[in-house]
DNA sequence: GTCTATATTTGGATAGAC
DNA sequence: GTCTATCCAAATATAGAC
């Protein structure tokens, strides 16, 4: 079902106003955004947006698919066999969980996220199972194994995986209102290699 | 420099108007909170607010102020001597965090914080400040007193006080949204103390 | 201090010509 | 597919009668 010949390329309309509406949402939130300003920003009035989608809603969900599809590749892997080694096992986890937060596009998201927090209860829902179980389960499944090999200190593998995270999470979003307001994050640098160095001390 | 004579009064349609304002502003933010719906939850007609505040942002200003005026007692008290006790001082911290979190009005502060942090610069630097900076800086002596007394183990202060807070703050998002959605919070309510178990057990 | 009336702006959305 | 024109609703704010 074809729209119209150049919906899904690069120089069509439809690419262009998702991508005007990606960087207004992620910057403004959904309310903050405007059909206006993101009909002014493609350059094209904003009857026109209407061609391409029912309406500002429909935009917002398309653009809001994106914050949970990053490419955490962790579940692709074997992670018995990383979690055997201990202390890489975390260290994997973490500098992947900072690339993500470095990432542009994924900040951006990230942003997007916690504007509409507590606005929108799909993200809400959303936030806890994707930002939080599915990354609880992959790390309780490493922890359990390193205590299987006697690699760290027996302990509930969910509170330990839950320290870690929060960690991480916490350093993500200290990182992205940092960059929000263009500040340095000389000083969180290092902070996920911190966080690896000093919890592995904490478990083994 | 009495404005009138019954505002800063309880039954006063200034501190009625402050009331409603408080509600709205937690609930739905700053722009999602109309001047509108203030008027109408306190029962008068918009232009009668104009009698009390100059605007919205006036009423705003109010409300927000009172986000980081949560009594979080801790430097009223004698640092040292409780952390010259160890765990004690984690338990008591920790504890004064989760009073805060469970805390009807905190609560609703705190969520009006989470939705207007993206949005509003001035509340990103308090809370950088009053949320991070302030808490990191008593942590942080209460674990220097304690490596002093060899307590626990020797370490960056500063990374022990970021660890041990930056779990604090993830319970209280996540106790913040699901208390958003009205569901339990059955599974968080020991969290705060498995935490400084863990915590505690990690670098004594 | 509150009300009615009104000004003004902004935002989402549609109809119909081209 | 885009444009002009237009509609409608919602929101902030002011003026002036009571």
């Amino acid at each position: 079902m074809p729209e119209n010949t150049t919906s899904n390329k690069k120089g069509g309309t439809k690419e262009k106003i998702l991508k005007a509406s990606r960087a207004l949402f992620c910057e403004y939130g959904y309310k903050g955004a405007s059909v206006r300003k993101i009909a002014s920003t493609v350059g094209i009035r904003e009857s026109a947006i209407y061609n391409h989608y029912k309406n500002k809603e429909e935009i917002f969900l398309e653009v809001s698919k994106e914050i949970f599809s990053s490419p955490f590749s962790f579940e692709n892997e074997d992670i018995r066999e990383l979690a055997l080694k201990g202390k890489p096992f975390l260290h994997k986890f973490a500098m992947q969980y900072k690339l993500i937060t470095f990432d542009k596009s994924n900040e951006n998201m990230f942003r997007l996220l916690m504007i509409e927090l507590l606005q929108n209860k799909e993200l809400r829902e959303q936030f806890m199972s994707e930002f939080h179980d599915k990354n609880v389960k992959v790390l309780s499944e490493g922890f359990f194994v390193m205590m299987q090999n006697n690699l760290i200190r027996s302990y509930d593998p969910m509170i330990i995986s839950y320290e870690f995270l929060s960690t991480l999470f916490y350093i993500r979003l200290q990182v992205t209102l940092l960059r929000f307001d263009s500040l340095s994050t000389n000083s969180l640098s290092t902070q996920f290699e911190k966080h690896v160095d000093f919890f592995w001390e904490s478990i083994k």
